[in-house]
RNA sequence: GGUGGGAUAUCCAAGUGGCUAAAGGAAGCAGACUGUAAAUCUGUCGAGGUUUCUCUUCGAGCGUUCGAAUCGCUCUCCCACCA
């Protein structure tokens, strides 16, 4: 069974740094697991690896699209295996690293069937959303599952998303759980080695901290200008944090300051978002807190997790 | 010195006699998550008590009232305008 390991962290932990180092130490190539870097163009604001580390590692799964262009878990899983696929096929290991919560879990689980949404079903929804609101579509939806349902149903995105699915199979929710229960991961024939990277509370925000810093002096201004002057923004990425927030800033009259406090707080937000996903979400075999050690014993631990 | 406005929980901010432990927002804390996931959504959010119980709150004190964050008086502080 070949070996896919994988190193994860919540924001600004230093994933980065770290995973250079081990893909040299053990031959790997980089398989990135981010919702953004999968973007061209988005490079300041993500923290994409320059162009120097991609030099001295091989990178996948980055810039693989157009910003303007739409992207999703189905797409990366399937980048994901090509990637992996080819790295195995040239003797090489494969080391998975990022953060993206939803994006990791499809290394361990079935995170979507093939189930089509039809063009009938997209109006239908469509058309139910604007003119009767989602009160509606929530009423269609209980009709159609003869009242039980299993999904947030204050959850506008999952209403809708459960209604075309429903409407598009013309079977209930509960129908195609069952179906879905049986799925496989696709990396299940993996031996799947995975770390996560943690820091102190303080150490942690004292990096977020600089990372901001780091961004405006970088020019993540002029780069969210040019995204919107080329209008290459989409649905997903022009909310990514760091770009949602400049996108307002240009608009507002505020200081900088103002700006990065913004961006800091919602880093903050979404680090402890992440926390509370690799809780329940994703097996981990073993957690390394970066704060208190150097990066060569933190690089000893990760290789003893992904060698045990 | 005069006149007017204000002081509400961690912060911002409604409330102008009982239905008020006090709207709403933010932050915080906890959580969900099967196709935008750095997204979307939920709960909680004065202090205790393991159910709708008790205690302490609306600048401070006194008072009116069966009952006050809400009315009156005095004081403290802040803001604006006039001097």
């Amino acid at each position: 069974m070949q070996d896919l390991f994988i190193l994860t962290g919540y924001t600004a932990t230093g994933k980065t740094e770290l995973s250079l180092e081990i893909a040299e130490q053990m031959e790997a190539e980089i398989v990135s697991c981010d919702s953004l870097l999968v973007y061209k163009n988005l490079d300041i604001g993500t923290a994409k690896p320059i162009q120097r580390d991609l030099d001295r590692i091989k990178h996948h799964c980055i810039n693989l699209v157009n910003p303007e262009e739409n992207f999703d878990v189905s797409s990366y899983i399937e980048a994901a295996r090509c990637a992996i696929g080819d790295i195995h096929s040239r003797e090489k290991n494969a080391l998975v690293v990022g953060g993206s919560g939803f994006y990791l879990k499809s290394f361990f689980y079935s995170v979507v069937d093939d189930v089509k949404i039809t063009a009938e079903a997209e109006n239908f929804v469509h058309n139910s959303l604007n003119f009767n609101g989602i009160g509606a579509l929530v009423d269609k939806l209980l009709e159609l599952n003869n009242g039980q349902v299993d999904i947030d149903l204050k959850n506008p995105r999952r209403v809708i998303s459960a209604l075309k699915r429903c409407l598009s199979t013309g079977k209930t929710l509960a129908e195609m759980h069952e179906n879905f229960a049986q799925r496989k991961c696709k990396f299940d024939g993996f031996n799947r080695r995975t770390v996560l990277l943690t820091r102190d509370g303080d150490d942690l925000k004292q990096r977020v901290q600089w990372r901001i810093e780091s961004m405006i002096a970088g020019s993540l201004i002029d780069e969210v200008r040019s995204l919107i002057d080329r209008g290459q923004f989409n649905g997903s990425n022009k909310n990514a944090i760091g770009y949602r927030e400049t996108i307002r800033w240009l608009q507002a009259n505020t200081t900088i300051d103002a700006l990065m406090r913004e961006i800091y707080s919602n880093t903050l937000k979404f680090i402890k978002k992440q926390k509370t996903w690799f809780k329940k979400q994703i097996p981990i075999d073993g957690i390394v807190n970066l704060s208190p050690i150097s990066p060569k014993a933190a690089k000893e631990l990760i290789m003893d997790v992904f060698r045990s």
